[in-house]
DNA sequence: GAGTGGTCTAGACCACTTC
DNA sequence: AAGTGGTCTAGACCACTCT
């Protein structure tokens, strides 16, 4: 079943077999492979290559592996593309916000928890929000659920003094969001800008966002701009990679 | 040096320490980590639990491991940042294309290989340029290089019946680049759409990326549409996450 | 040839989950 | 208690790189 002379890894070559596998349905999404042990006797190998081959499936997305329980062929997830409009004017007036907005469109039952702190901005916040380092900045940390998943982490931070006696300061920012809320303090917002990226994520984002290992991240900065160019917001947004894709659209030229 | 007993598995802890000196620039970058063998002298440990901290580290991207060679702390990669303005037709009249454009701005030598082929659409294909399936398409398939090094590859599929009897289904498509030629066959080209996802790369994206373990691909597909809604082209473009971002911007509303 | 990482064996004990 | 994956040892041989 395996060659061990062939040149390639043993541990690679049973990893293939078991790639082809599943990739032709013999082991469906979410049904349980053959124990380490049943493929030691199978393959006639020792344990170590089994799982050196289990170490790989699980790096590159196709199982998950359950201590004590067994390892099982990862369903694909269902994939939820953002697309810019999340962010229109118009959006903000029917809904809450950008994330429940989405959610509402996807059919599923959102909800998201805020803590809001204070602190001095950081050189890199300073840089983006045009600030000097060390001036105080509000910092609302939003961790977003999705039927009581994480889905979402994002850490939004505004120079204090466009928040100072609003409800940004409060957990409830009310319908339409914190850019809604910007907006009625005078502060028009003209232009986003998004910087997009990818990484494979913390340990504490893998936990909190349920990631199984070889999932990578995306990471979003985004800028939000005031009519005269002050930079109002910057939110640094992570997103699993598996479930999540960005969608962007312009006008030519 | 590290407590078996501590409930956090050696090798874990090995990691740890080392990610500590590394963070703490006792490891520079670049520089090479002390060998295997040395570790487990250190560390009073079987070799096995020292490889397994490297695994981990490389997984995390700190370090690269050479065979035969030794275990390197990886520098931080030099990010480029992409912007929609690469496919502005100012950008297009100025110079050769999106990619070269970019490098010439970045300021390093770029290269592009291509190569040609037509091919039956497949359904996501034919889905997204809104034809039949099996409808014949031509395939540009792209390599571009940036001092020799392979950093992103392209798979631009277009209908056939847009490239017949034009350079599109030559390998040179001479200055602005494929867009360019559209125009001038009359197909002006009035929105973009990209959508943008991660992923970890597979075998044959490691190799030609050169991509260390632990690092994910961006993934962007990109749309192109006539003024009259028609899609021209569908670009499938992969690149390295360390060394990317992609940059959007527009107006609120 | 010497030194490095890559693969593999045979066996042990532990931690977690399920029954 | 039984079965699963998680960690670890002690040793072996191989493949790659450099000198």
């Amino acid at each position: 079943m395996v060659d061990p002379s062939s040149g390639v890894a043993v541990y690679r070559q049973i990893a293939h077999a078991l790639r082809e596998k599943i990739g032709g349905g013999e082991y469906e999404p979410g049904s349980k492979l053959p124990s380490e042990t049943q493929l030691v006797e199978q393959y006639d190998v020792s344990r170590r290559t089994v799982r050196e081959a289990m170490r790989l499936l699980a790096a590159d997305g196709l199982v998950t592996i359950k201590h004590g329980v067994g390892v099982f062929v990862r369903p694909p997830a269902s994939v939820t593309r953002l697309a810019r409009s999340r962010l229109s004017r118009a959006a903000r007036a029917r809904n809450e916000g950008a994330f429940l907005a989405d959610a509402a469109r996807q059919g599923f039952t959102p909800s998201t928890s805020v803590r809001i702190r204070f602190e001095p901005a950081d050189a890199r916040a300073a840089e983006l929000l045009g600030i000097a380092e060390g001036d105080e900045v509000t910092v609302r940390d939003r961790v977003m659920r999705a039927n009581g998943l994480i889905v979402q982490l994002a850490v939004s931070r505004l120079p204090r003094e466009f928040t100072r006696g609003t409800v940004l300061e409060e957990v409830d920012t009310g319908k339409g969001g914190a850019y809604a809320r910007l907006e009625e303090a005078g502060h028009v917002i003209s232009q986003f800008m998004e910087d997009v990226g990818a990484r494979m994520p913390t340990d504490e984002e893998r936990t909190q966002l349920e990631l199984p290992p070889g999932t990578p991240v995306l990471t979003v900065t985004r800028l939000a701009f005031r009519t005269d160019g002050v930079a109002l917001e910057m939110n640094d947004i992570i997103m699993a990679a598996d479930r999540y894709r960005l969608v962007y659209e312009w006008e030519a030229e």
